[in-house]
RNA sequence: UGGGGCGUAGCCAAGUGGUAAGGCAUCGGGUUUUGAUCCCGUGUACCGCAGGUUCGAAUCCUGCCGCCCCAGCCA
């Protein structure tokens, strides 16, 4: 176990159970349902579940709590799975199911019974609901809540056989009826469905409820610490309660933590579904969904995903964790890793006057400022180029260090150039601009000494290659959209723009997935599904942190007060 | 109004009776052919509030306030 690692609540428990020998080795598991895609939120307890596995050489579990048949499908197991090794995580053998132990918790839920501590009730949904009390007032026994163990037991196996329909009978835990805690109300541990189930068929029409199911599964594999989100603190009487009554070999502890929520993104499923029925978004991978696929997509790493939910702690206290953690660790990450390419998201074509009309010279850019190793590139440079529309301004402010009428500016890796002539069309927008260079600049070999304040990026008209680029941004315009009585209003109604862009001719070897920084821009992947040579589909990841932005936010901001 | 949790700077978060780490953000400055990176510097945190114990309290006690979770045959 690593000194330096942060040592949260858990770990210390952990650490503590290590020392004073109470356990030998630490077995923890991701537990997830498989009834829909991974999420952000998802991310933390994947770390912390398989992240304690590692440190401390113990094992993880990956199982699939798969109780409620119907709910559930293959079709998700296997997004899980792919999720969780995308994360950089390894369960070797231990893929297990909830399922795995349908014998063993049937026979558990017997034994519950012959020692009279579980019952077969008979009443409806609708009253067992009205038996159960309130937050304030306590419950009533069901009438049948006093059955002989044996019309128990005669009553449970005939609900195994399939004798009864949906509905017509359940198990119950014999608890407290008034009791405070409405988990030990005599929670139901067995419900009828007569449904196949994905992976037992139709062997059973019986099916475990959460609470059982979890803890059984928990002792049977040995799980020595059982992680899980602070809605389960509730929970907790009701595990150890099991626990208790059937003294397993193996007593697993539940221990809680507090969700991880992202700042301007929902995680709840159902409205995650809505975004995709109301065809906000895609599917479930969409680049601005906050599922581990929509993320992958996007073109966020792995390691910057590990490295936000390490940043944002394991506590019980509700967090709500600013985007700009998120987007830091992901330009740390790629910062590193990306190589540099030019791309012109919004073309403003250059005419370089002074530039022989059929000349092309090779300029060699760097791939990376930082590491040489990444090596060169050519880049070709000619008569007509374009540059970004926002590098240009008529009526520019003086701290405004790009091109400006009668202004110098030095193209990266290439020449400076000055601004001669504004060209406009018929409705008076520039469409054009005609500058001369200054063959002394050349980037490198050139023998002029000139330093301009200001360097843009810039593409070869003749040699550029078009693409599609999606310039994504947050989904809602509200801190906490879940906070907001209906989500959809806070719509952020420009989270995706769509431009078509002129790369330079590098990038026309950029394959699916992989990410390069536009210099001056941002991080950009190559579609995982829709890119190709021929047709190039390029993502945002995220952009470049802006300074010029913010001086420009402030001097809107100062002027409107003047 | 019952029960279970949580409250340390804008957002996270260390801290476990000895006088408030760190990260992100912010705001300054330096380097820079990315207004990026990098580097330096930058915070009067009434430690939710009020009392109490103590030589000494974010840490212990009492009361109060605020926020979250629980009434599925979902997980």
């Amino acid at each position: 176990m690593s000194d330096v690692a942060p040592r949260d609540f858990i770990r210390q428990i952990i650490h503590e159970d290590l020392e004073s020998g109470k356990h030998d080795e630490i077995v923890t598991r991701f537990p997830p349902e498989p009834n829909g895609y991974l999420h952000v939120g998802h991310v933390m307890s994947i770390c912390l579940n398989f992240g304690v596995g590692q440190e401390t050489n113990g094992r993880t579990f990956l199982r699939f709590d798969d109780t409620n048949p119907g709910k559930e499908r293959e079709e998700y197991v296997r997004a899980i799975e792919y999720d969780v090794h995308w994360l950089g995580f390894d369960w070797g053998e231990r893929l297990t199911h909830a399922s795995d132990y349908f014998d063993q918790i049937y026979s558990a839920a017997e034994k519950l019974v012959e020692m009279g501590v579980a019952y077969v009730d008979s009443l409806s949904a609708d009253e067992i609901r009205e038996h159960r009390g309130t937050l304030t007032e306590a419950g009533r026994n069901s009438p049948y809540r006093e059955r002989s163990v044996d019309e128990n037991l005669d009553l449970f196996r005939r609900m195994r056989k399939g004798e009864f329909a949906d509905g017509e009978h359940v198990l119950r835990a014999k608890i407290d009826m008034a009791s405070p805690n409405m988990n030990l109300r005599d929670p139901a541990l067995y419900r009828i469905r007569h449904i196949d189930h994905q992976r037992t068929a139709d062997k059973w029409c019986i099916y475990p409820m959460y609470d059982f199911a979890h803890t059984m599964s928990d002792a049977f594999e040995g799980i020595t610490h059982s992680l899980c989100t602070l809605e389960f603190e509730d929970h907790r009487p009701l595990y150890d309660w099991f626990l208790d009554q059937l003294n397993p070999p193996h007593r697993p502890r539940q221990i809680e933590f507090s969700r991880l929520n992202l700042a301007y993104t929902i995680t709840s499923k159902r409205k995650l579904n809505m975004l995709i029925d109301n065809g906000v978004v895609a599917g479930w991978d969409d680049p601005r969904m906050p599922t581990i696929a929509g993320m992958r997509r996007r073109g966020y790493p792995a390691a910057a995903l590990r490295e936000f939910v390490r940043r944002g702690g394991v506590t019980k206290k509700d967090k709500l964790i600013e985007m700009g953690v998120l987007e830091n660790c992901i330009r740390e990450q790629l910062g590193e890793s990306a190589e540099r390419r030019m791309g012109v998201l919004r073309p403003l074509k250059v005419v370089l006057t002074n530039y022989p009309e059929d000349k092309v010279e090779m300029m060699q850019a760097m791939n990376h400022p930082n590491n040489a190793d990444l090596g060169t590139r050519e880049m070709p440079f000619s008569r007509e180029l374009w540059i970004e529309q926002d590098d240009f301004l008529e009526e520019a402010p003086r701290k405004f260090f790009r091109l400006k009428p009668g202004g110098e500016v030095r193209l990266r890796f290439g020449y400076i150039i000055r601004c001669d002539e504004v060209v406009r069309n018929a409705a008076g927008d520039v469409v054009e601009l005609r500058c001369s260079y200054d063959p002394d600049t050349r980037s490198g070999t050139g023998s002029s000494d000139k330093k301009v304040k200001g360097t843009i990026h810039w593409v070869s008209a003749t040699h550029g290659v078009r693409a599609s680029v999606r310039l994504y941004d947050r989904l809602f315009t509200e801190p906490d959209p879940n906070s907001v009585e209906d989500f959809l209003s806070v719509l952020n109604p420009d989270s995706l723009e769509t431009v078509d862009a002129i790369l330079e001719p590098a990038l026309r070897d950029l394959q699916q997935s992989q990410a390069v920084q536009f210099e001056r821009l941002g991080y950009f992947c190559a579609d995982s599904a829709e890119h190709t040579a021929d047709a190039p589909v390029i993502n945002r990841i995220v952009t470049l942190r802006d300074s010029w932005a913010k001086i420009e936010r402030q001097a809107m901001s100062s002027s409107a007060l003047s």
